[in-house]
DNA sequence: TCTCATAGTGTCTTTTGTACATTAAAAACG
DNA sequence: CGTTTTTAATGTACAAAAGACACTATGAGA
């Protein structure tokens, strides 16, 4: 019935993460120089091999720290790849997870030390293999995301105002929304907290700041289908 | 930088598959009798292993007929498992797959020569390794897509009536809704055809039969992110 | 022809989405 | 110091969708 373990063929196990940044204006797209290729430069996204001790997401964090220093990032499982001839090296399944984050938090960290770069989205360069297909499919799982979750915050400060919460959806979605009917829906979530405080320089008035509860927010991300009607 | 390829470790890469069938009134399961374990019976999804040549999905797909002698199924990917310890024998990643069908078109090739056998998903057997997380995942996998998609419609005959396809819906959602307004809703999207004919045999008064308008079933399965607002 | 099981349908109410324009604050500049 | 400029903040009316709810229609079988 089934074959046995033996007799099967094991092939390398490789983990690429989509890391998402926002700088408060453009979302941008964490890549790598890669040295394989010669001629032209080839960009890749944060990929490693598994080790025979990691779980999967273990890997892509650990793999995310090698190369960028970051440490403590959510990571969500995207999709797997393997065509049989996508890294013409050698047979490689791939397990793609991606990311958001804060550029700013992580600026220094990251250009300091690394050959890690980010890059507009939409002045991506060439990229190796089929991350180009993981970036596309990553983009669409985030504009998934954020319908249904307020998941955009992970890309803010901590202090944000709703002007910078709404150009980040912008940004995600490529578009542009009536602020008012935006302040509305964001706020009736009541998942926000306005604070007696108001962001200095950028503007003249100041946007009033905002942070995220806490406890409201993780009661929300568990209750992942409750936008099912009961009838 | 990145690590050389032949230094990696190689592991084996599974493919289970998650088989969701309906027979008109409960949400089923397949599954393959495991002979690995000995005092207690174990049940096990449809697994096996990658080849060589094959990618992902064609691997599933494989596998699938080898075990039950289903061809043509629609598999989509559903997520990657790989902690360390998850099967004891040897590391090994599985990559998930589900899959929507109906009981009754593939009762007789299932039961006749194969050891794959339908459970209802009130009564599942113990599974192999982490085969239950794989068949919950899946169940909210396929609530996420039948409120997006009207995907329910793989797991019905060609010709079917609005009350079997409320009963599937309740059976997916394991709750009931009010025939007045699933119906209206399901008859907005006008994708479905009405046809001059009746249903036999089930009830006295005999229900109208329906298809699904597959040009325009294809197009709504396009745009996947319709739903979100331009404004 | 009466009974019984299931099919089929309409209306009112509530909620949600969308379009749209004015006032408020504060810094910068003359 | 008041005028200009820039961004922030807010409300209302209309349209669309979702939800609650109850009666009539059909046809088989007793």
């Amino acid at each position: 019935m089934l074959e046995q373990y033996q007799a099967q063929v094991k092939c390398l196990v490789a983990l690429d993460s989509i890391i998402f940044g926002f700088d408060g204006d453009e979302l941008k797209l964490l890549l790598v120089k890669r040295g394989i290729e010669e001629n032209d430069v080839t960009w890749s996204l944060m990929g490693g091999w598994l080790r025979p001790d990691e779980g999967l997401e273990e890997s892509a964090a650990r793999i995310l720290f090698q190369l960028t220093g970051l440490t403590n990032i959510y990571l969500e499982q995207l999709y797997s790849f393997g065509a049989p001839q996508r890294d013409p090296v050698e047979r490689t399944v791939a397990v793609a997870y991606f990311a958001l984050i804060n550029v700013n938090d992580y600026q220094e960290k990251i250009s300091d030390s690394y050959e890690a770069q980010w890059f507009s989205m939409h002045e991506l360069p060439n990229l190796l293999f089929d991350h180009r297909q993981m970036v596309d499919m990553a983009i669409r799982q985030l504009r998934y995301k954020a319908t249904q979750h307020p998941i955009g915050f992970e890309l803010l400060p901590e202090k944000f105002t709703i002007p910078q919460l709404q150009k980040l959806y912008e940004a995600i979605f490529a578009t542009t929304f009536d602020k008012r009917n935006f302040s509305r829906k964001i706020l009736s979530t009541n998942l926000l907290i306005k604070l007696d405080e108001k962001q200095k320089g950028f503007s003249k008035k100041g946007a009033y700041l905002y942070i995220v509860d806490n406890t409201r927010y993780q009661q929300q991300f568990n209750s992942f289908l409750n936008f099912i009607s009961s009838n």
